[in-house]
This record gives C-alpha cells, structure tokens and sequence, in this order.
DNA sequence: AATTTGGATGTTATAATGTAACATCAGCTC
DNA sequence: GAGCTGATGTTACATTATAACATCCAAATT
C-alpha cells in the first residue's frame, strides 16, 4: 500500500542514511508527485504547491529539488515527456532499479513496470553489437491509457 | 550505400506516388540530416541550411518541414532528446517500420536499428497487462558513442 | 550565545524548444 | 488571367530549462 505519510518518512530515513535531508519542500514537491497517477512538469509541481500547501516555490529550486529526489533513486524523469513522476518502488527494496514506464501521451498517466533481465540482457547485446555504451536503459513507450483510448 | 542525391531521387518519388512534393527546402531539411550522422535540432538545421545552401528558413518553417518529413516516414523525431534524425531506411524497404535508436548524450550521434519481432511482442505484452495502448513502439536508448564513452 | 560554514533556496536573466494565428506566396486548373 | 490549394512567412507567445549570483538557514564549533 502507498500511504504517502509512510513513503515520505522511509524517504527521509534514506536520506538520512546518505547523509542528506528530506527538507520541508522536497516533500512537497515529492508529495505532490506521490499522490498524482500522471507524470507532472515542474510547472505544474509549482501549481500543485502552491495550491495544496500554500507554498511558492520558484522554477529554480522545483528544478533543483526534482535533480535532487533523482540523486536519491525518488523521482524519475521522464524524457520523452519532459515531465517527472515519482518511482513506483520507493516502498520496496527495488529502487534504482530499471524501469519500463508506459505513458500516456494524452494525460501523462504513468505506469511503471520493471523491465525484465532477458530484455536488459537483448537491449545490452544491441547497443554493444553497435559500438555505442548505455548509460541507462530506462524505457519510455508511447501510449494511450484505458482512460484516453 | 547512402548517396544523397540517389536517396533524395527516391523520396522524390516515394512523394510523388503519395500525392505529396518535396519541395526545395523539404529538400534542403532532409539533406540536412542524411548527411549528418548526428541528430539534429530544428534550430541546428536552419543553420546548416544557411550555412551549406545559404537559405533562410525560419523556425516555423523547420518544425512544418520536420512533420511532413515524419508524415512521409523519411525523418524520425527522438524525443527524448528534442532532435531529428533522417530514417536509416529510406533506401530500402523497411521504410516505416519500428526501430530503436541508441542516441549518445553527449554528441548526439545515432544509429537506428530495427526492432526485433520478438522484443517488439514482449512490450506489446506488458504495454496489454498494464491496460495499456501501445502509440509508436519507437524506443530512444540513452548511449555513449565510442567516440564519447 | 555568538560564529562559522556549507547546503538549500531565492532572484534575475536568458537559452532552447515548440506552437497558434494570421498573412502571403507560388504553382496548378479552369 | 482568376481562383484555388498547399507551402511558406511573420509575429507573438508558451513551455521547459539553466547560468550566475545573492541570500538564507541549520547544524556544528568555539
Ligand atoms: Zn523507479
Ligand atoms: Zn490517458
Ligand atoms: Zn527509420
Ligand atoms: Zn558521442
């Protein structure tokens, strides 16, 4: 279950952990992205602060604080949409693990899905045979989710 | 071989058969990004277009070009890195089907290699149990060239 | 308690990518 | 030539993102 209450202190002690700290609005700006099924811009995370905790956060600093949650394996972004979401495996033991995210390209719903070994393992072999080195091998598949067919 | 004169003679006529022209500026866009083996922005090719055939395209000009070239299967868009790269098909028959791309981050270069059958049909399967619809298969893999690495 | 210090945040300006709306042009048909 | 259609131009603006520099704040040290 993804209570965000539960989620956001397992997040801090990680931080902590790391000698980092969760601040105040890098849990909004998590929170804000916990509790959204759709990837969200950074625009839209100033939205979501400021209506749902009063806060202003400038562009700057949800940009800062987005680089940040990514540095501790909590967000993810997603490149194909230039939006961010939260990762699906912050309350198990598989963060920092590679993902397939399915989104939606009319509501930026968001799915994430571990991707198999076989398939890591196919996607290696293609991008070694062609002389280039992954750096990550985060999937991102063009979509349209059950809301939006 | 890739001769861009034999290749732009060909999508000519692929044009022609569609209905469509390739108009000398659709022209100078494409051969923009046939003869580079990196992708490009559409701000980068309105330079190459002024610098190799003194032409002035604006902006918007670029972006309408691009999505006819996309529409005519000739030109591929990779989102996640805001860049267009020509289709590695178009001098054969495979013009139009699913490719991955692996992109370096650092210089852009790109190799389009075909998607396999069965890759293909394993991400049809976990886009399916997800509830989800698969758009466009296209996968952008996040490399280093050899060149870079 | 005051000081120091480094990380976090704020401010301002600007770059890069992309689109909407409307005007004009160029080539074809009649 | 008149009229039509698709291609291109112009202007304005939206969205995403970063650079450079200033300030703040919290924890550690004195
Ligand atoms: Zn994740
Ligand atoms: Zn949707
Ligand atoms: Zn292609
Ligand atoms: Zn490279």
């Amino acid at each position: 279950m993804r209570n965000t209450d539960s989620i956001i202190r397992r997040a801090e002690k990680l931080c902590a952990s790391r000698g980092t700290r969760l601040t105040k609005k890098r849990k909004y700006v998590l929170t804000g992205l916990l509790e959204s099924d759709k990837a969200l811009s950074a625009y839209e995370l100033i939205d979501v602060c400021k209506e749902k905790y009063d806060e202003d956060i400038p562009a700057m600093s949800v940009y800062r604080i987005l680089e940040f949650l990514q540095s501790e394996y909590l967000v993810h972004k997603l490149n194909t949409a230039s939006k961010y979401a939260s990762c699906a495996n912050i309350d198990d033991d598989k963060v920092g693990c590679y993902s397939q995210f399915l989104i939606c390209r009319s509501c930026s719903k968001v799915k994430e899905v571990g991707l198999k070994p076989s398939m890591m393992a196919e996607l290696q072999a293609t991008v070694q045979d062609a002389s280039f080195k992954l750096v990550n091998p985060q999937l991102e598949m063009n979509c349209l989710c059950e809301d939006c067919v």
